[in-house]
DNA sequence: GAGCTACTGAGACATCGTGTCAATACGTGC
DNA sequence: GCACGTATTGACACGATGTCTCAGTAGCTC
Protein backbone atom coordinates (compact mmCIF):
# COMPACT_ATOMS: atom_id res chain seq x y z
CA UNK A 1 0.00 0.00 0.00
CA UNK A 2 1.99 2.60 -1.50
CA UNK A 3 -0.56 5.54 -0.82
CA UNK A 4 -3.64 6.03 1.28
CA UNK A 5 -6.82 6.63 -0.40
CA UNK A 6 -7.42 10.25 0.37
CA UNK A 7 -3.66 11.08 -1.35
CA UNK A 8 -5.08 8.76 -4.81
CA UNK A 9 -8.08 10.74 -4.65
CA UNK A 10 -6.06 13.63 -4.06
CA UNK A 11 -4.20 13.37 -7.06
CA UNK A 12 -7.69 13.37 -9.09
CA UNK A 13 -9.25 16.28 -7.82
CA UNK A 14 -5.41 17.90 -8.40
CA UNK A 15 -5.34 16.56 -12.45
CA UNK A 16 -8.82 18.49 -12.75
CA UNK A 17 -11.01 15.39 -12.22
CA UNK A 18 -14.06 14.53 -10.18
CA UNK A 19 -14.41 12.23 -7.23
CA UNK A 20 -17.41 10.07 -7.77
CA UNK A 21 -18.35 7.32 -5.76
CA UNK A 22 -17.30 4.32 -8.71
CA UNK A 23 -13.71 6.07 -9.21
CA UNK A 24 -13.73 5.65 -4.38
CA UNK A 25 -15.02 2.31 -5.63
CA UNK A 26 -12.50 1.64 -8.29
CA UNK A 27 -9.47 2.56 -6.00
CA UNK A 28 -10.51 0.75 -2.61
CA UNK A 29 -10.85 -2.60 -5.18
CA UNK A 30 -7.14 -1.82 -6.57
CA UNK A 31 -5.56 -1.42 -3.25
CA UNK A 32 -7.64 -4.33 -1.95
CA UNK A 33 -6.41 -6.60 -4.84
CA UNK A 34 -2.73 -6.32 -4.33
CA UNK A 35 0.10 -5.07 -6.23
CA UNK A 36 -1.01 -6.06 -9.62
CA UNK A 37 -4.38 -7.04 -11.70
CA UNK A 38 -5.76 -7.39 -14.76
CA UNK A 39 -8.80 -5.20 -16.16
CA UNK A 40 -11.49 -8.27 -15.30
CA UNK A 41 -10.31 -8.74 -11.78
CA UNK A 42 -10.94 -5.13 -11.06
CA UNK A 43 -14.10 -5.35 -12.72
CA UNK A 44 -15.38 -8.28 -10.97
CA UNK A 45 -13.43 -7.08 -7.37
CA UNK A 46 -15.72 -3.87 -7.93
CA UNK A 47 -19.68 -4.78 -8.62
CA UNK A 48 -21.86 -2.35 -9.72
CA UNK A 49 -18.93 -0.34 -11.27
CA UNK A 50 -19.77 -0.53 -15.34
CA UNK A 51 -17.03 -2.24 -17.62
CA UNK A 52 -16.62 0.93 -19.42
CA UNK A 53 -16.03 2.53 -16.41
CA UNK A 54 -13.26 0.37 -15.16
CA UNK A 55 -11.29 0.86 -18.33
CA UNK A 56 -12.26 4.61 -18.71
CA UNK A 57 -10.81 4.90 -14.73
CA UNK A 58 -7.79 3.21 -15.81
CA UNK A 59 -6.84 5.02 -18.88
CA UNK A 60 -7.65 8.54 -16.43
CA UNK A 61 -5.08 7.28 -13.24
CA UNK A 62 -2.85 6.03 -16.21
CA UNK A 63 -2.51 9.84 -17.60
CA UNK A 64 -2.16 10.94 -13.97
CA UNK A 65 0.53 8.73 -13.51
CA UNK A 66 -1.36 7.03 -10.49
CA UNK A 67 -1.42 3.62 -12.10
CA UNK A 68 0.85 1.59 -14.63
CA UNK A 69 0.29 -0.92 -17.07
CA UNK A 70 2.77 -4.11 -16.94
CA UNK A 71 2.93 -5.99 -20.01
CA UNK A 72 3.67 -9.59 -19.49
CA UNK A 73 6.04 -12.15 -21.43
CA UNK A 74 2.67 -13.55 -23.47
CA UNK A 75 1.65 -9.54 -24.20
CA UNK A 76 -1.29 -9.93 -21.73
CA UNK A 77 -2.10 -6.94 -19.66
CA UNK A 78 -1.87 -6.27 -16.19
CA UNK A 79 -2.49 -2.42 -14.32
CA UNK A 80 -0.54 -1.59 -10.99
CA UNK A 81 -0.90 1.36 -8.54
CA UNK A 82 2.44 3.21 -9.16
CA UNK A 83 4.24 5.98 -7.59
CA UNK A 84 4.70 7.92 -10.71
CA UNK A 85 8.05 8.30 -12.28
CA UNK A 86 9.45 6.63 -14.95
CA UNK A 87 10.54 2.86 -14.03
CA UNK A 88 10.50 -0.77 -15.59
CA UNK A 89 9.11 -3.96 -14.55
CA UNK A 90 10.53 -6.97 -13.67
CA UNK A 91 7.81 -10.50 -13.51
CA UNK A 92 8.09 -13.22 -11.92
CA UNK A 93 7.29 -16.31 -14.28
CA UNK A 94 7.07 -18.81 -11.14
CA UNK A 95 5.01 -16.50 -8.93
CA UNK A 96 3.74 -13.72 -10.99
CA UNK A 97 5.01 -10.93 -8.14
CA UNK A 98 6.23 -7.59 -10.22
CA UNK A 99 8.58 -5.38 -8.74
CA UNK A 100 9.46 -1.86 -10.56
CA UNK A 101 12.70 -0.89 -10.69
CA UNK A 102 14.54 2.18 -12.25
CA UNK A 103 18.50 2.55 -12.71
CA UNK A 104 19.95 5.66 -14.30
CA UNK A 105 22.92 3.44 -15.71
CA UNK A 106 20.41 2.12 -18.28
CA UNK A 107 18.94 5.10 -19.34
CA UNK A 108 22.02 6.98 -20.09
CA UNK A 109 23.13 3.74 -22.19
CA UNK A 110 20.20 4.11 -24.12
CA UNK A 111 20.65 7.54 -24.81
CA UNK A 112 24.55 7.28 -25.56
CA UNK A 113 23.63 4.48 -27.75
CA UNK A 114 20.69 5.85 -29.68
CA UNK A 115 22.81 9.12 -30.27
CA UNK A 116 25.57 6.72 -31.74
CA UNK A 117 23.10 6.17 -34.65
CA UNK A 118 21.55 9.41 -34.77
CA UNK A 119 18.32 7.77 -33.13
CA UNK A 120 16.18 10.71 -30.47
CA UNK A 121 14.68 8.35 -27.60
CA UNK A 122 11.29 9.55 -27.02
CA UNK A 123 10.62 6.96 -24.62
CA UNK A 124 11.28 3.41 -24.15
CA UNK A 125 9.72 0.03 -22.95
CA UNK A 126 11.66 -2.51 -20.48
CA UNK A 127 10.61 -5.34 -19.36
CA UNK A 128 12.01 -8.14 -17.19
CA UNK A 129 10.88 -11.47 -17.14
CA UNK A 130 12.54 -14.21 -14.85
CA UNK A 131 12.47 -15.41 -11.28
CA UNK A 132 12.31 -12.97 -8.49
CA UNK A 133 15.12 -13.22 -5.47
CA UNK A 134 12.76 -15.61 -3.22
CA UNK A 135 11.70 -18.02 -6.03
CA UNK A 136 15.41 -17.99 -7.48
CA UNK A 137 16.37 -19.22 -3.95
CA UNK A 138 13.88 -21.47 -3.53
CA UNK A 139 14.65 -23.57 -7.14
CA UNK A 140 18.55 -23.31 -6.56
CA UNK A 141 17.99 -25.67 -3.73
CA UNK A 142 15.64 -28.02 -5.55
CA UNK A 143 18.18 -28.17 -8.25
CA UNK A 144 21.07 -29.39 -6.03
CA UNK A 145 19.22 -32.20 -4.22
CA UNK A 146 22.78 -34.52 -3.59
CA UNK A 147 24.48 -30.74 -2.65
CA UNK B 1 15.50 -8.20 -48.28
CA UNK B 2 17.67 -9.80 -45.98
CA UNK B 3 17.11 -13.45 -47.03
CA UNK B 4 15.57 -14.87 -50.77
CA UNK B 5 12.82 -16.80 -50.62
CA UNK B 6 14.56 -19.88 -50.81
CA UNK B 7 16.54 -19.38 -47.84
CA UNK B 8 13.15 -18.43 -45.85
CA UNK B 9 11.93 -21.94 -46.96
CA UNK B 10 14.22 -23.47 -45.83
CA UNK B 11 14.22 -22.70 -42.75
CA UNK B 12 10.62 -24.00 -42.51
CA UNK B 13 12.01 -27.29 -43.48
CA UNK B 14 15.07 -27.48 -41.38
CA UNK B 15 12.76 -27.06 -38.70
CA UNK B 16 10.40 -29.60 -39.10
CA UNK B 17 7.41 -28.11 -41.18
CA UNK B 18 6.03 -28.17 -44.60
CA UNK B 19 6.50 -25.70 -47.41
CA UNK B 20 2.88 -25.45 -48.56
CA UNK B 21 1.22 -22.93 -50.93
CA UNK B 22 -0.23 -20.74 -48.61
CA UNK B 23 2.85 -20.08 -46.39
CA UNK B 24 4.70 -19.87 -50.00
CA UNK B 25 2.18 -16.60 -50.94
CA UNK B 26 3.00 -15.33 -47.20
CA UNK B 27 7.07 -14.86 -47.03
CA UNK B 28 6.30 -14.09 -50.89
CA UNK B 29 4.09 -11.40 -49.72
CA UNK B 30 6.13 -10.55 -46.22
CA UNK B 31 8.86 -9.46 -48.38
CA UNK B 32 6.76 -7.31 -50.73
CA UNK B 33 5.13 -5.38 -48.04
CA UNK B 34 8.57 -4.02 -46.52
CA UNK B 35 9.96 -4.06 -43.27
CA UNK B 36 7.31 -4.10 -40.96
CA UNK B 37 3.40 -5.15 -41.45
CA UNK B 38 0.30 -6.10 -39.21
CA UNK B 39 -0.95 -9.32 -39.70
CA UNK B 40 -4.13 -7.46 -41.03
CA UNK B 41 -2.12 -5.93 -43.79
CA UNK B 42 -0.02 -8.75 -44.07
CA UNK B 43 -3.91 -11.00 -44.79
CA UNK B 44 -4.91 -8.44 -47.30
CA UNK B 45 -1.34 -8.62 -49.29
CA UNK B 46 -2.17 -12.60 -49.65
CA UNK B 47 -5.56 -13.14 -51.29
CA UNK B 48 -6.97 -16.37 -50.48
CA UNK B 49 -5.05 -17.30 -47.43
CA UNK B 50 -7.51 -17.86 -44.96
CA UNK B 51 -7.01 -15.46 -41.73
CA UNK B 52 -6.26 -18.19 -39.18
CA UNK B 53 -3.42 -19.38 -41.08
CA UNK B 54 -2.02 -15.68 -41.80
CA UNK B 55 -1.91 -15.90 -38.07
CA UNK B 56 -1.05 -19.59 -37.08
CA UNK B 57 2.22 -19.22 -40.26
CA UNK B 58 3.11 -16.04 -38.16
CA UNK B 59 3.05 -17.98 -34.66
CA UNK B 60 5.00 -20.60 -36.80
CA UNK B 61 7.65 -18.28 -38.11
CA UNK B 62 7.55 -16.45 -34.91
CA UNK B 63 9.28 -19.79 -33.71
CA UNK B 64 11.63 -20.73 -35.59
CA UNK B 65 12.96 -17.49 -35.57
CA UNK B 66 12.26 -16.05 -39.00
CA UNK B 67 9.60 -13.32 -38.14
CA UNK B 68 9.58 -10.66 -34.99
CA UNK B 69 6.87 -8.97 -33.19
CA UNK B 70 7.64 -5.15 -33.14
CA UNK B 71 5.55 -3.77 -30.16
CA UNK B 72 4.28 -0.45 -30.93
CA UNK B 73 3.68 2.83 -28.66
CA UNK B 74 0.20 2.19 -28.55
CA UNK B 75 0.52 -1.41 -27.97
CA UNK B 76 -0.73 -2.50 -31.21
CA UNK B 77 1.76 -5.05 -32.66
CA UNK B 78 3.79 -5.26 -35.79
CA UNK B 79 5.17 -7.86 -37.73
CA UNK B 80 8.84 -8.12 -39.29
CA UNK B 81 11.41 -10.48 -40.90
CA UNK B 82 14.11 -10.93 -39.09
CA UNK B 83 17.20 -12.61 -39.22
CA UNK B 84 16.75 -14.50 -36.24
CA UNK B 85 19.63 -13.43 -32.71
CA UNK B 86 18.48 -11.37 -29.30
CA UNK B 87 17.73 -8.03 -30.55
CA UNK B 88 15.69 -4.99 -29.92
CA UNK B 89 13.64 -2.25 -31.51
CA UNK B 90 13.96 1.42 -31.99
CA UNK B 91 10.61 2.93 -33.87
CA UNK B 92 10.11 5.84 -35.77
CA UNK B 93 7.35 7.93 -34.40
CA UNK B 94 7.44 10.41 -37.45
CA UNK B 95 7.67 8.15 -40.60
CA UNK B 96 7.19 4.74 -38.71
CA UNK B 97 10.29 3.24 -39.56
CA UNK B 98 11.99 0.27 -37.51
CA UNK B 99 15.40 -0.27 -36.80
CA UNK B 100 16.67 -3.59 -35.26
CA UNK B 101 19.51 -3.09 -32.72
CA UNK B 102 21.59 -5.11 -30.37
CA UNK B 103 24.10 -4.01 -27.56
CA UNK B 104 26.21 -6.60 -25.57
CA UNK B 105 26.60 -3.22 -22.89
CA UNK B 106 22.91 -3.37 -22.11
CA UNK B 107 22.63 -6.90 -21.45
CA UNK B 108 25.48 -6.98 -19.29
CA UNK B 109 23.80 -4.13 -17.22
CA UNK B 110 20.58 -5.35 -17.02
CA UNK B 111 21.87 -8.88 -15.64
CA UNK B 112 24.25 -7.13 -13.34
CA UNK B 113 21.63 -5.14 -12.11
CA UNK B 114 19.38 -8.05 -11.81
CA UNK B 115 21.69 -10.17 -9.71
CA UNK B 116 21.99 -7.45 -7.13
CA UNK B 117 18.69 -7.93 -6.40
CA UNK B 118 18.34 -11.57 -6.71
CA UNK B 119 16.31 -11.89 -10.02
CA UNK B 120 17.12 -13.92 -12.47
CA UNK B 121 16.36 -12.98 -16.01
CA UNK B 122 14.54 -15.62 -18.35
CA UNK B 123 14.10 -12.83 -21.03
CA UNK B 124 13.18 -9.11 -21.68
CA UNK B 125 12.04 -6.58 -23.84
CA UNK B 126 13.33 -3.28 -24.71
CA UNK B 127 11.71 -1.11 -27.24
CA UNK B 128 13.21 2.27 -27.84
CA UNK B 129 10.69 4.59 -29.23
CA UNK B 130 11.35 8.36 -30.66
CA UNK B 131 12.91 9.65 -34.10
CA UNK B 132 14.88 7.70 -36.55
CA UNK B 133 18.59 9.63 -37.76
CA UNK B 134 16.93 11.11 -41.13
CA UNK B 135 13.51 12.61 -38.99
CA UNK B 136 15.81 13.96 -35.97
CA UNK B 137 18.01 15.82 -38.73
CA UNK B 138 14.77 16.94 -40.80
CA UNK B 139 13.42 18.21 -37.48
CA UNK B 140 16.49 19.95 -35.87
CA UNK B 141 16.94 22.12 -39.37
CA UNK B 142 13.15 22.98 -39.06
CA UNK B 143 13.51 23.81 -35.30
CA UNK B 144 16.33 26.75 -36.01
CA UNK B 145 14.33 28.02 -38.57
CA UNK B 146 16.66 31.41 -38.36
CA UNK B 147 20.21 29.40 -37.84
C1' DG C 1 -30.59 24.68 -4.11
C1' DA C 2 -29.99 25.45 -9.29
C1' DG C 3 -27.41 24.83 -13.13
C1' DC C 4 -23.73 23.34 -15.92
C1' DT C 5 -21.03 19.64 -17.22
C1' DA C 6 -18.31 15.65 -16.20
C1' DC C 7 -19.27 11.28 -15.54
C1' DT C 8 -21.82 6.83 -15.63
C1' DG C 9 -24.00 2.29 -17.11
C1' DA C 10 -25.92 -0.43 -20.69
C1' DG C 11 -25.14 -2.46 -24.55
C1' DA C 12 -23.74 -2.42 -29.34
C1' DC C 13 -19.68 -2.61 -31.74
C1' DA C 14 -14.58 -3.18 -33.24
C1' DT C 15 -10.31 -5.55 -33.24
C1' DC C 16 -7.36 -9.18 -32.69
C1' DG C 17 -6.64 -13.68 -32.14
C1' DT C 18 -7.85 -18.83 -31.11
C1' DG C 19 -10.51 -23.46 -31.39
C1' DT C 20 -13.07 -26.77 -34.16
C1' DC C 21 -13.54 -29.66 -37.89
C1' DA C 22 -14.14 -31.58 -42.34
C1' DA C 23 -11.54 -31.28 -46.59
C1' DT C 24 -7.04 -31.01 -48.80
C1' DA C 25 -2.34 -31.16 -50.15
C1' DC C 26 2.62 -32.46 -48.64
C1' DG C 27 6.28 -35.48 -48.47
C1' DT C 28 7.50 -40.24 -48.05
C1' DG C 29 8.12 -44.89 -49.43
C1' DC C 30 7.58 -47.79 -52.88
C1' DG D 1 4.31 -41.90 -60.77
C1' DC D 2 0.98 -43.44 -56.94
C1' DA D 3 -0.93 -44.48 -52.58
C1' DC D 4 -0.80 -43.32 -47.88
C1' DG D 5 -0.60 -41.00 -43.30
C1' DT D 6 -0.51 -36.74 -41.42
C1' DA D 7 0.35 -31.80 -41.31
C1' DT D 8 -2.01 -28.10 -42.86
C1' DT D 9 -5.87 -25.41 -44.54
C1' DG D 10 -10.25 -22.42 -44.85
C1' DA D 11 -14.57 -21.34 -42.97
C1' DC D 12 -16.69 -19.97 -39.14
C1' DA D 13 -17.88 -19.74 -34.44
C1' DC D 14 -16.11 -18.09 -30.45
C1' DG D 15 -13.38 -15.53 -26.76
C1' DA D 16 -10.85 -11.66 -24.92
C1' DT D 17 -10.10 -6.98 -24.59
C1' DG D 18 -11.38 -2.60 -25.17
C1' DT D 19 -14.08 1.49 -27.37
C1' DC D 20 -18.28 4.27 -28.72
C1' DT D 21 -22.78 6.11 -28.19
C1' DC D 22 -26.24 8.04 -25.69
C1' DA D 23 -29.67 9.06 -22.41
C1' DG D 24 -29.65 9.56 -17.48
C1' DT D 25 -27.20 11.00 -13.15
C1' DA D 26 -24.39 13.06 -9.87
C1' DG D 27 -20.27 16.49 -8.68
C1' DC D 28 -18.92 20.75 -8.11
C1' DT D 29 -19.53 25.83 -8.09
C1' DC D 30 -22.04 29.80 -7.03
MN1 LIG E 1 13.96 3.45 -18.50
MN1 LIG F 1 18.39 -7.43 -24.97
ZN1 LIG G 1 8.68 -15.39 -7.82
ZN1 LIG H 1 11.70 8.54 -39.01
Amino acid sequence: MLLSLDALERRIVVSGHRITAPRRTLLDSMQQLGDHFTAEQLAAAAPGVGRATVFRTLRLLQEIGTVCQVILDDRTLEYRLASGGHHHHAVCSECGSVDDFENADIEVLLHALASLTGFTIETHRLELYGRCAPCTARLAGAELPIG
